[in-house]
This record gives C-alpha cells, sequence and structure tokens, in this order.
DNA sequence: CGCATATTCAACCATTCGGTTGAGGTACGC
DNA sequence: GCGTACCTCAACCGAATGGTTGAATATGCG
C-alpha cells in the first residue's frame, strides 16, 4: 500500500471507521469513548483507530492515560482533490448534498 | 460491503484501478484496451473492471464481441459529497489542485 | 503501595483480495 | 465453417482484513 491515496480510500471503506470519523467531526474524543456505541471489542477499535491514524486521517494524542483522538481533514482533502479531478460533476449541488446527508444519516450503526 | 460508499471507496483504494479510472477519463475503452498498460493477466483486469462496474464506477456496454467501458461519475459523485460533509477545508484550492496532479501524474502506478 | 482504568499487544481465526493459469463461450473475418 | 480475437469463468494461491480473546503495559487514585 504505497500511494498515500490507498491508505485514505481503504480507510474510508469500512462503515465503522466513516461512522467513528462522524463521530469525531463533533469533537475529540478518547478511544474508550470511541468504542461505546460500537458492538465490537474495544481491542477492534483501537485498530482501526490505527488505520485511520496510519491513513492521515486523523491524529492521535496522550495526554495522561488516555489518548485523545482527532479528526485531521488533511489527508481527507487531498483524497477529495482526487476526486475532483472527475469534474465532470458540477460543484456540489447542495439540494443533493442535503437528501445525500438524509439518507446516511437515517442508516443504522 | 452493504453500503454503496464501502463498494466506492474500496473500488478507490486499489491504484490499479484508480489508473483505470483516469484512463477512462479519456474516452470510453475496449477491455484489452484499458488492460493493454498494465503488467497483469487480462483476467486480472477484467477482474478489476467488474469491482468498478459493481461499485458503480463505470459502465460496461457489449457491443459485438467487444465490451466498452465508460466512467460513471455519479457513484464518484456520492463519495464526493460524502467527503464534502468534512467541510472543514475550504472550496477546492486550486493552486494545490493542480500541485496535486502534478505529482499524482509523476507517479509510476 | 495496591488497585482500577485506559489502551495496546500477540496469537489466532475465517473471509476477502489481488493475482495467476487454463479452459471455455461468442462474435467476426476470410 | 474455421480459426482467431475478445472476454469471462473456475480453481487455486499467498497475503491482507476484520474480528476475537487473554495477557501485558502504563498511568492515575486513595
Amino acid at each position: 500500500m504505497s500511494h498515500p491515496l490507498d491508505a485514505a480510500f481503504s480507510a474510508l471503506a469500512d462503515p465503522t471507521r466513516r461512522a467513528i470519523l462522524t463521530m469525531l467531526l463533533e469533537d475529540d474524543m478518547a478511544v474508550s469513548d470511541v468504542a461505546e456505541p460500537f458492538d465490537m471489542s474495544l481491542a477492534a477499535i483501537s485498530k482501526h483507530l490505527g488505520i485511520l491514524s496510519r491513513a492521515g486521517l486523523i491524529t492521535q494524542e496522550q495526554r495522561g492515560r488516555v489518548k485523545w483522538c482527532k479528526l485531521e481533514p488533511d489527508a481527507l482533502r487531498d483524497a477529495s482533490i482526487w476526486m475532483q479531478s472527475f469534474g465532470q460533476f458540477e460543484a456540489v449541488n447542495l439540494d443533493a448534498f442535503e437528501r445525500f446527508l438524509a439518507s446516511e444519516l437515517s442508516d443504522d450503526r
């Protein structure tokens, strides 16, 4: 997995990881708080966070015995820019955007 | 892989598949023409095209004995829109965009 | 100090992925 | 109609993924 886009896109490919990113959009979180809503072991979430971190999508800062996770939009921007190069779709249509977000939020997890 | 974004992002995670999409940006292509520049069996490329197709990123139309592959920007737009929801980065910076494209094109893949 | 909390490590497991090869199945050119 | 060009299928392979459990490692609290 040499190219940074490989890491970014394959990190984004997992719904658990996308959900984590969405949670981090609200605020920085400790690892166990990230894990809380998921029906999955803490170790599994820890691995997911490692993947997001290696992809550059988040950063983690150890403070005391808790490790804080913070969204890092730079890698996301690179991926977004790559996709914009397929600019055959016009600048984001806000109506479509809101409809999309609504359907996204009505999903499980 | 239930969510459509899963398919789109994991399809985008492979450099061969991103290269194929870039090629299709130029023009529609037959399967064997897509395969030509890659150091890989035709069957492997055929699989990649199947993945791109199932992800909705391309469509394939059989015409005679050749199957034409066509970029399908809709799924790409959905993925792009999802990323825009992390709108902490401002509207695409064109300078960064061009620098990015330059570095992307100088890559092997 | 001694215990609880927060997180990772290590080993393991089933499944998927990305590739190969070889054998088809169709459509076209002569 | 025969051969060839185009593409996929099927079986296989090694490596990576996404999860588990149990033990280990820090750090903070009383």
